[in-house]
RNA sequence: GCCGGGAUGGCGAAACGGGUAGACGCGGAGGACUUAAAAUCCUCUGGGAGUGAUCCCUUGCCGGUUCGAAUCCGGCUCCCGGCACCA
């Protein structure tokens, strides 16, 4: 169904005109400032963070419409509750996405990237969010961008920073560097070429160094489980050891060679030893007549792209060195392997192969019919039990000499020991988590702010030089160089050294956009200075920031940097809390006909069309009713009447409203619950029951045609503030409340504990279980009394037949009857 | 494969320490108002049987615990998201 099929409300001369109230609200906020708190003065601060979105030419996505009024809802229930809110928004504008959608109209990213903020601020306004507009971040602003190569500079200082060679994907067509995310089953998103892997020096940040305390914060800071335990997962933590096997390399000359393993229990069952392509050792113990094909096949391994060469389900293949290792536990010698199914990133990149207990050893040595060894027998197994497919359960060891007959879980404790006393091995923690490449060989993005002098060597650029101006260039292309666009502008990389003054030369990548928005949470507090990144003072009174709503899709990437860069900074001194966020909370995703929305399958929504149809008020609150906060939910622009009806009826019930006479005890009685039930749902982000109580309210309100007094109208239009703002407003003002002071400086209205009580309640009668009737009576009538009322029920007696073998009885509930 | 999250009317959903399954909304049917339509208001709306009060069935499937299960336990099936040759 398209949007003309629905009809909004006919005009009437007093009716609900979201876009004139809108526009007048929008209007005066702005004129009044008032949301921009006094940052030094707030004497109870709230920070309410919502996730900086990146500007896109497509302008504003109803994912972020969905998170922001998320956000905004939440923070003004928190102005409502009396505290200073702050409520920041910025742009995430530098990046790969933003440089190949320049690359693809053939505008400049300087020029369209300011445009396409302009569109996102015209947009956002007439969401209605309580954002701080005069404490704007731009990543792309020098102003900002000197404070992330800031940032760097730090890392580089502690020794947190460095480089090192890696691979990165390479289109020899396009004769550019890819995303992981630009390779498509092994070929260029763009062109279809099959991509390469090459080796570029690359700058790190040593986010290994921090995993363990990365992990073990996890353990207490307050955040949505999904998006811990994804942390958990990413982080990966395992426990082994490091064995190491002497290694026969020709000429007789020993070399160790060291293994990572959690199953030091299976070291009797290890045939042979695999290393990873791109290990040290390899060239060093290949054999004269091995060494040709050992080569043939390393060459093989590093042209492939970085992607496919991680894919599953990839037949093995490997090649024998000729060497062979002794295996420390037997003594006995066994082959030594190279395969590109072992990585070199992870452990030491080398392991022991144990087949009769590893899937992935199974198929390798199945293929290239090496020995397999049963070490674990599962019931009614033994020692000789022949092994068909890798057994990673659970057993007893066999065929391991003097550990014969233990537990696993014993011989992994008592082996491990045993190596360990003889100086073969030693226990280690080994993370799955990678350090963080942060060198991009793209132009759109800050300049990495090192020198290179052929004298001194990798400099800094002194703060005094900082910001390093992103250069502007017309031809902004990446080219088959393999290193940055900036690489081509030699009138901006050459530059005297810091410090002798000879001619040097700029780093000309530049940093990855995680960096950019690792600390923006950071200088929002802080914008008006330009000599320090944050204010100490600032941050003292406004950070950690206490509330933090946003996309699962994060869950690793931004959040876990950001967590990083802030305890690096607490470690150096600059900040006195080592976790960002206090709260955070992981939104769901809106999707449309059942599929997330896209271009390419044509049902993307445009939120201003919205907006302009129904109001934003409207907009957000159907935003909100749709789905759980938590776990989004489908769009469909049918349902949106539902809320509008709702508004108008708020609407109406203000212009009939008496204030004569005494207000309904009954609906005042509803009114209390639904204080208390708003306030709970909003509080814990379920914000579409908190609605949907609100419109059970209205329904009792205005049911049989009455007329609704004054006292029970009131405290509706509070309740409804967070969600619908604009129209809260404007009917607190024609209520005849001060003007200067607004709603939101109204208070959030407070329930009283004794009228969300009701005196007579309906209890629920069973028979054995089933409902078999309802009867009246107070809440605290005693279980004799109600039985006594329920069998006076014909309806409810005649299921009762003979005396009862037992009655259950929940007093203000239920009369369970059992014969 | 591993780790999360799900599955409830025609549809979006609710039930927050086991206690009336389906609140609220959309859609649908009927009615009031109107010359008529829209808007608005009222009634009904999980399925089945019955003239009827009423009865039976129903929360993905199978089983269990319990006076009582959407909710707890065991075993499956399917869907969505993330990670993935991590030793």
């Amino acid at each position: 169904m398209t949007l003309a099929h629905i009809r909004s409300p006919a005009d009437e001369p007093a009716s609900y005109d979201p876009v004139a109230i809108e526009r007048k609200w929008q209007a005066r906020w702005e004129a009044n400032r008032s949301n921009s708190p006094d940052l030094v003065a707030a004497p109870r601060p709230f920070y309410q963070l919502m996730m900086f979105p990146y500007p896109s030419a497509e302008g504003l996505h109803i994912g972020n419409v969905f998170a922001f009024t998320g956000n905004d809802i939440y923070g003004r229930l928190q102005r409502l509750r009396g505290h200073t809110v702050f409520e920041p928004i910025g742009f995430d504008a530098f990046g790969i996405h933003s440089e190949n959608y320049a690359l693809k109209v053939g505008i400049h990213p300087s020029e369209l990237i300011p445009r396409n903020i302009e569109n996102f601020r015209r947009q956002l306004r007439r969401v209605g969010l309580m954002v701080d507009w005069s404490r704007e971040v731009d990543t792309t602003d020098p102003r900002y961008y000197k404070w992330t190569q800031w940032i760097f500079l730090q890392l580089l200082e502690r020794g947190l920073a460095y480089k090192k060679k890696a691979a990165v994907n390479w289109c020899p067509f396009d004769k550019t560097v890819l995303a992981n995310e630009q390779v498509i089953d092994g070929a260029c998103e763009r062109c279809g070429t099959k991509v390469e892997q090459r080796l570029l020096e690359q700058w790190f940040f040593r986010i290994s160094d921090y995993a363990g305390r990365l992990l073990d914060n996890l353990g207490w800071i307050d955040w949505s489980e999904s998006t811990k335990t994804a942390q958990r997962n990413w982080i990966g933590r395992s426990e082994g050891a490091r064995i190491t096997f002497p290694v026969v390399a020709p000429g007789g000359t020993e070399v160790p060679v060291s293994v990572f393993t959690t199953r030091p229990d299976t070291i009797f069952g290890a045939t042979y030893l695999v290393l990873a392509p791109e290990h040290p050792a390899v060239e060093q113990i290949a054999t004269a007549d091995r060494a040709p094909d050992v080569r043939a096949y390393r060459e093989r391994a590093a042209k492939q792209d970085v992607v496919t060469r991680k894919v599953t389900e990839k037949e093995k293949t490997g090649v024998f060195t000729g060497a062979w290792a002794h295996n420390p536990a037997t003594g006995e010698p066994i082959p030594v392997w190279v395969a590109d199914y072992v990585l070199m990133e992870y452990g030491t990149g080398a392991i022991m192969a144990v087949p009769g207990h590893d899937a992935r050893d199974f198929e390798f040595a199945t293929k290239f019919q090496l020995p397999i060894r049963r070490v674990v027998a599962g019931p009614g197994e033994g020692g000789g039990t022949p092994v068909d497919s890798a057994a990673e359960g659970d057993g007893t060891i066999v065929n391991s000499a003097q550990f014969d007959g233990m537990s696993v879980s014993d011989a992994q404790r008592e082996i491990t020991s045993w190596l360990v006393s003889a100086g073969k091995a030693a226990p280690v923690v080994n993370y799955r988590l990678h350090d963080w490449c942060i060198s991009r060989q793209r132009y759109w993005g800050p300049p990495i702010p090192v020198i290179y002098c052929d004298e001194c060597g990798i400099q800094q650029v002194p703060l005094a030089d900082l910001p390093v101006l992103l250069p502007q260039l017309d031809d902004f292309r990446p080219d088959d160089s393999g290193v940055s666009p900036l690489a081509r502008a030699a009138d901006w990389y050459r530059v005297p050294c810091p410090e002798c003054g000879k001619m040097a030369r700029r780093e000309t990548d530049v940093s990855d956009t995680f960096l950019d928005s690792a600390w923006y949470f950071l200088r929002y507090p802080s914008t008006e200075f330009d000599d320090r990144p944050f204010d100490a003072d600032r941050t003292k009174r406004w950070l950690p920031v206490d509330s933090y709503i946003g996309g699962n899709e994060h869950a690793v990437l931004h959040l876990l940097y950001t967590r990083f860069i802030t305890m690096v900074l607490h470690d150096m001194g600059h900040l006195d809390f080592e976790e960002p966020f206090r709260k955070f909370r992981a939104h769901g995703m809106i999707i449309r006909d059942g599929a997330k929305m896209s271009k390419s399958r044509g049902n993307v929504v445009n939120p201003d069309e919205y907006i302009e149809r129904w109001g934003a008020d409207a907009f957000r609150s159907y935003l909100m009713f749709l789905g759980p906060f938590e776990e989004g939910g489908d769009f469909r622009d049918q349902s949106i009447s539902g809320v509008r009806r709702f508004l108008d009826r708020l609407w109406m019930s203000v212009q009939e409203m008496t204030g004569g006479g005494d207000p309904d005890p009954g609906v005042m009685s509803k009114l209390h619950q639904t204080i208390r039930k708003v306030g709970d749902d909003t509080e814990r982000l379920s914000y579409n029951t908190a609605i949907a109580a609100m419109m059970e309210y209205m329904n009792g309100l205005r049911a049989n045609e009455r007329t609704p007094h004054r006292a029970e109208v009131e405290p509706l239009v509070q309740l409804v503030a967070p969600f619908a703002p604009h129209i809260a407003e404007e009917l607190w003002e024609q209520m005849g409340h001060d003007r200067a002071g607004g709603i939101f400086h109204a208070g959030w209205p407070v329930y009283d504990p004794a009228l969300v009580v009701e005196d007579t309640v309906e209890i629920v009668v069973q028979v054995n279980g089933k409902l078999r009737g309802r009867i009246d009576g107070s809440r605290d009538m005693t279980a004799e009394r109600a039985r006594e009322l329920a069998l006076s029920d014909d309806s409810i007696a005649r299921f009762v037949t003979g005396t009862p073998r037992k009655v259950i009885y929940v007093p203000g509930r239920l009369l369970n009857i059992v014969v």
